[in-house]
DNA sequence: AAAATAGACAACCGCGACGTA
DNA sequence: ATACGTCGCGGTTGTCTATTT
């Protein structure tokens, strides 16, 4: 026996809101609210929509304040690494992305950024669509791959080698991994397995190791991340900024959907994620890094997104200026390095709840999966 | 100029989680 | 404890439009 329709479908209007609709569904919100049923609300302005249809043309689309198009490099570089931890969980992701909507975000993944992660785009720059906001980003200075002037000045130097990173000033914490270790893995990058050490490296959060630092945490009393030893106090551009999340509702975030919220790894750099959870390993990187078609070169020209196009090249032993960066020789790069693909914190009860107790952020270190929470931590270590 | 193709975005659908009686 | 209604999420599909052939 199927689930009984939410809504009489054959008397639902479907497809495109017209204005007026908008208008009612709009006027009505405003002067009203929700009123906690969106079921039944329809019925009350005379729409013949489905309530879940009204709900989400409100969300996504009536909202105030819902910014569409235009997203900017700090926003990509967000949801890139957002994506990189936690999947493809939107509404995580939109909610530290003050005016966009969970559905914008998933079409722009869908549509953009997961191009731009397997570079595709990059062989083709002239995109199709001509009104599009590529063209924006384009006659803006934005490219893929590419260090732009336009924003701001992220990069740092390594021996008169100005690296850019694509995240711009998060918290700098140490790394349990140098460079040197880093680049001297790639040097090896001739499987799969290498590469996704890499990446877990490099990002910390690909690993349950308890060793791995986790750079932020989250504070659920404010709902705000803070950052163990953060060099950074500045969040004026930080896209952790506490300010671009403390309208986080926990109330709205589902508990269990977020419980496997690191992807976890194997020695062997295979994947041990939950499946059915929608957590799993994202499937682009998986393409990117499994993808037994590819070449080293071309996995590698993909991450070129995340990484930044310099330190590709030079970890791809193409450093054409023949400056020597390995040798160790990045080490006092690192603390920036770290930044390049950290997430935000996900962080345990547990660990959260002795970080209170001490009355100091501390490092959030999953003891195991099992006490590992996700959306719901936003309210547990709040109680 | 017309058809084909592809990108971008809006909207739908199914399912799991939650709240409550 | 459980059944039911609702909410919210993520995947998918549909539609429109720009670009290419």
């Amino acid at each position: 026996m199927g689930r009984a329709p939410c809504c009489d479908k054959a008397n639902v209007k479907k497809g495109p809101w017209s204005p007026e609709e908008d208008a009612k569904l709009k006027s009505y919100i405003e002067k009203h609210g929700t009123g906690g049923n969106w079921i039944a609300l329809p019925q009350k302005i005379g729409l013949k929509r489905c309530g879940k249809s009204c709900r989400l043309r409100w969300l996504n689309y009536l909202r105030p304040n819902i910014k569409h198009g235009g997203f900017s490099e700090e926003e990509d570089n967000l949801i890139c690494s957002l994506y990189i931890s936690i999947g493809s969980r939107w509404s995580i992701i939109a909610a530290q992305l003050p005016g966009r909507t969970d559905n914008d975000i998933k079409n722009y993944w869908n549509t953009r950024l997961k191009k731009k992660l397997l570079g595709k785009q990059r062989k083709d720059p002239s995109a199709r669509r001509g009104s599009g906001s590529l063209k924006q980003e384009l006659k803006s200075g934005i490219s893929v791959g590419k260090s732009n002037t336009n924003s701001m000045d992220y990069s740092f130097t390594c021996n008169n080698t100005q690296i850019t990173p694509y995240w711009p000033q998060l918290p700098s914490t140490p790394m349990p991994y140098t460079f040197h270790e880093a680049a001297t893995a790639t040097t090896a990058l001739n499987d799969h397995a290498s590469i996704r050490k890499l990446l877990i490296k490099l990002g910390g959060k690909f690993s349950n190791h308890s060793s791995n630092h986790l750079p932020v945490n989250y504070d659920s009393t404010s709902y705000q991340f803070s950052s163990e030893g953060s060099t950074s106090s500045s969040s004026s551009h930080n896209p952790y900024d506490p300010s671009l999340i403390g309208n986080i509702n926990p109330n709205s975030v589902h508990g269990s959907q977020f419980v496997h919220s690191q992807y976890n790894l194997d020695a062997g750099g295979n994947s041990q994620m939950p499946q059915g959870q929608g957590g799993n390993f994202p499937a682009e990187l998986g393409d990117l890094m499994g993808t037994s078609n590819l070449n080293d070169t071309q996995r590698l020209e993909g991450l070129e997104f995340l990484l930044g196009e310099e330190l590709m090249m030079m970890m791809m032993g193409n450093n054409n200026d023949g400056i020597a960066c390995g040798g160790g020789g990045f080490s006092n790069g690192w603390d920036d390095m770290s930044s390049l693909a950290y997430p935000p914190l996900i962080t345990s009860t547990s660990s959260c709840e002795a970080a209170h107790q001490q009355g100091s952020v501390q490092e959030c270190s999953p003891v195991d999966e099992s006490s590992f929470v996700g959306p719901r931590f936003l309210t547990m270590c709040g109680e």
